[in-house]
DNA sequence: GATTGTGGTGGCAGCGCTCCCAGGTGTGTG
DNA sequence: CACACACCTGGGAGCGCTGCCACCACAATC
């Protein structure tokens, strides 16, 4: 046994395994010529000793950077305390455990694109994982950082990006709505300046519009408190609306809240549908898409990591989750 | 504007400060002496060119480490896939992103205990956070991460830790169960070698001591679907039942889906408790006792990173919250 | 005037690793 | 048999930072 809690160095391997230094770093680090019998003995010793790279030291020479870094844009700090940026940093910290590497989280102000310029200058972000981010900000990121970034849910040209099917998901809840012979279907949205949940309106739209009916629009930004208002607002400005698509679980149950609170039955007067299947959902029988966050973010942390980010798009699949909302 | 986008080093700021790089580098880390007008045009110049410090750097000569580890104890791999879990991660690394840290979740199976032993053999480990672990997981502590470490939710004399009072919470709970009149109170536990649980445990076992009424508790592990099982298991040794005091929200939940599909009453015949104050608690009129996760691994999270973790236990208060269940 | 501080400073080694480069040893081609 | 061209290896520099050590100036003490 050790007896010195000093753990185990390249040097301590390439003496073991009787190679120098420079031909352990070859096998270890997997670039570069190295025998069969080299690879083996160094493989062999790094086993036995327990080796496990220096990742400060493996960054420092490399000038990579020791972490990643999720930059998540929003009005207020409070977007970081919430289930899904957990969930996207909860992920990644598990990926980046492999890499020996490990996870931060930094709010970037909307009107305040800048201080992602700030975050990403310090040289220790080896990595970037943009949540809910901006054309602004996609332009913002540093050259240096170019091939180590990923967005979340907003794609563009220039940064690649992992994405739910909103588009997809939104189109099965409207048609499924169609089929139950809903006709007068409103949509409280989301927020204007995110592009994921304009795919969502857009797909609604566009099945409104397939199936020669109006579209009925309420502003929303994803929370059941603006729910409540956006439901109110609806059955104010048409007061025939025999369904109600959320453009998320939250805002949802806020709208169903708000109906049942105002004596309108549902599903009976009115079906109401969300966007994300959180437990909650489940729990309080919402029709809703699903939305595999911890897969979405696994293999965006993923394509940092490897850095091999593919260019483009890469899309999950949101399927119907049927309950008795809808 | 500078055109390079290499990073500022401390050599640029000591040049642009007059100053040698040791004198630089006294000024930013803050140890040693320097004279006021050293210190002065130091931090003028490291200002002036943006300067941040190479984490990887420092923690290489420091022998310092680069990430924050949190260790989650539990029986599979799917403890990380959790709520509590994904708060708690979340949260620190938040309190990281301020120190130039990251952080990293692992799992440690409960039947293997050893592997807590190669994740801190790691030297990248600047510091460990310890979840659901269990004593022989504390003893496991390697010396070079002493005051380093804070466990959450367990305490030892060997390691400081951050708690909930599970205890007060649950008294709380079962004060004002009694208050109402129940008399028969019934408790879904947790998993004996969660010392975390048997405070709640214990809590209860006391109170009703001292009211001279006999304890009736079923083993449970804080799911819902456990608690389903165990709600029948009350029903069928106890009938006479009219509360039954859940371990966690989630077990409250899976106890009350039993009992009405039972035809029993909630909180009519039985009244049902739980305890975190999750979202759905509030969302289904679940009275429970709050559980400030984000503030206690915040406190935990900074204790590690200042490295002067208050020995003994922190205990944060739990609040009852009065819902319908009860 | 010689000695002992005491606050302030720069030189320099070295943390663990990667990667360039010079120099092997073998196999195929002119 | 000389040459080229593989593949493979060890030496060594150096990433950016900290902290030890030697040094210097100046004031206080003997």
């Amino acid at each position: 046994m050790k007896t010195t809690r000093r753990p185990a160095t390249l040097d301590d391997v390439a003496r073991a395994a009787g190679v120098s230094r420079s031909t352990a770093s070859r096998v270890i680090a997997g670039n570069g010529f190295a025998s069969p019998i080299a690879r083996e003995r160094v493989h062999t010793a790094a086993d036995r000793l327990g080796y496990v790279p220096n990742a400060a030291a493996r960054a420092l020479v490399r000038g990579a950077g020791v972490r990643l870094l999720v930059a998540v844009a929003g009005a207020s700090a409070a977007v970081l305390d919430d289930g899904y940026v957990d969930q996207v940093v909860s992920s990644t910290a598990q990926v980046c455990a492999r890499y020996g590497l490990g996870v931060a989280v930094e709010w970037v102000p909307l009107d305040e694109p800048d201080r992602l310029t700030r975050l990403t200058d310090d040289h220790g972000v080896a990595g970037l994982l943009l949540v809910n981010t901006t054309d602004v900000l996609l332009g913002l990121v540093p050259g240096r950082l170019r091939g180590r970034t990923v967005s979340i849910g907003i794609g563009s040209t220039t940064v690649p990006s992992v994405d739910i099917d909103n588009g997809g998901g939104t189109a099965a809840i409207v048609r499924h709505l169609y089929a139950a012979g809903r006709r007068r279907i409103a949509m409280v949205t989301g927020p204007r300046w995110l592009s994921c949940a304009n795919r969502s309106v857009e797909a609604y739209r566009g099945l409104l519009r397939d199936a020669g009916l109006p579209a009925r629009e309420v502003l929303g930004d994803f929370t059941a408190t603006r729910g409540r208002a956006a439901a109110r607002e609806v059955l104010r400005r048409w007061p025939d609306t025999d369904a109600i698509v959320g453009i998320s679980d939250a805002t949802a149950l806020g709208v169903i809240g708000a109906l049942r609170a105002e004596g309108v039955q549902v599903p009976g007067d009115v079906a109401v549908t969300g966007f994300d299947d959180i437990p909650l959902a489940s729990a309080t029988a919402l029709t809703t898409a699903s939305h595999p966050v911890r897969r979405i973010a696994t293999a965006a942390a993923t394509m940092v990591l490897e850095q091999r980010p593919e260019p483009g798009s890469t899309v999950f699949p949101s399927a119907l989750v049927l309950r008795e909302s809808a």
